[in-house]
DNA sequence: CTAATCTCTAGTAGAATAGTAGGGATTAAC
DNA sequence: GTTAATCCCTACTATTCTACTAGAGATTAG
């Protein structure tokens, strides 16, 4: 019942490509920099992350990664499955478990209350949110 | 994200309590066999669930394992937190972060949805959601 | 007393986590 | 076309966690 680092990584380094707006690609270092992820392993997370069809990178001199579509299609859940699997209750070991067990029930209940949350939250509420927050805290500031 | 088969353990085994009832002692052995549970393995379970104060046990022959209160005092969200520990996006490690993520926020969003179905789910309703399943089932069969 | 139980300490094989190391392939710019 | 900057790929590793197992000690009913 716990999210691994590298997932929160992976999140961290979307985030920063959607708040980065434009398609121009952002060089690994520079998110790893910003995010304070080690950037051995975030090359590692970035390249998972292409795989699934989520980012596109260009190599080279003033190469990068980018977002294969815009922030308000990709969820929290998308980059969370792509890097740590699906949620899962342990399904596999009880398999010949009588059918009237209460499990299984409470499992998908549990599964439903958790997709309502990471696969309605985009990029774009997140980096909404972020520029909101951002806003208000530069407006008390200023007073 | 996900629930380790200790955890699931632990949750098959105050059911079975649960479903016995009465105040008579369970024995290990017993639980064992009928939730299909390594016998030494749940005895490390059940005594880590005795020391969370949700069970009782009696020693010696004719002993074994109790509630410590009703079912509908007990939830769900109790066992997996007395054995897995409490639910946690890894903050530990972004301590240092800028106020205005919007990361920790989210990750409340994800506790209090989890929250909503394992710490409003006691045993008294999986038991009884049990029985009902197993009317059903006897009632077709008889058909 | 004895047999059946819980209790306590220790160990352990295998998998997962969170990385690190080092070079190879590709591209922009000169 | 050489160079420098970048992504790409494979392999390795220390530490921790998971899911157990082993064996002996403490307690109690009969």
């Amino acid at each position: 019942m716990d999210v691994s680092v590298k997932g929160e990584y992976a999140l961290r380094a979307v985030f920063e490509l959607s708040r980065h707006g434009d398609p121009e690609p952002v060089k690994i270092a520079r998110i790893a920099e910003s995010q304070k992820i080690p950037q051995k392993f975030l090359e590692m997370i970035l390249a998972q992350l292409k795989q699934g069809g989520y980012l596109g990178s260009r190599r080279g001199a003033d190469g990068g990664y980018f977002l294969a579509r815009p922030p308000d299609q990709i969820t929290v859940g998308d980059i969370l499955r792509q890097i740590d699997g699906p949620f899962q209750a342990p399904k596999r070991p009880f398999e010949n478990e009588p059918t009237d067990s209460p499990f299984p029930e409470m499992w998908e209940r549990v599964e439903r209350a958790l997709s309502c949350v990471v696969d309605r939250t985009t990029f774009a509420d997140l980096v909404e949110r972020w520029r909101q927050k951002r806003a208000k805290r530069v407006l008390n500031w200023q007073i």
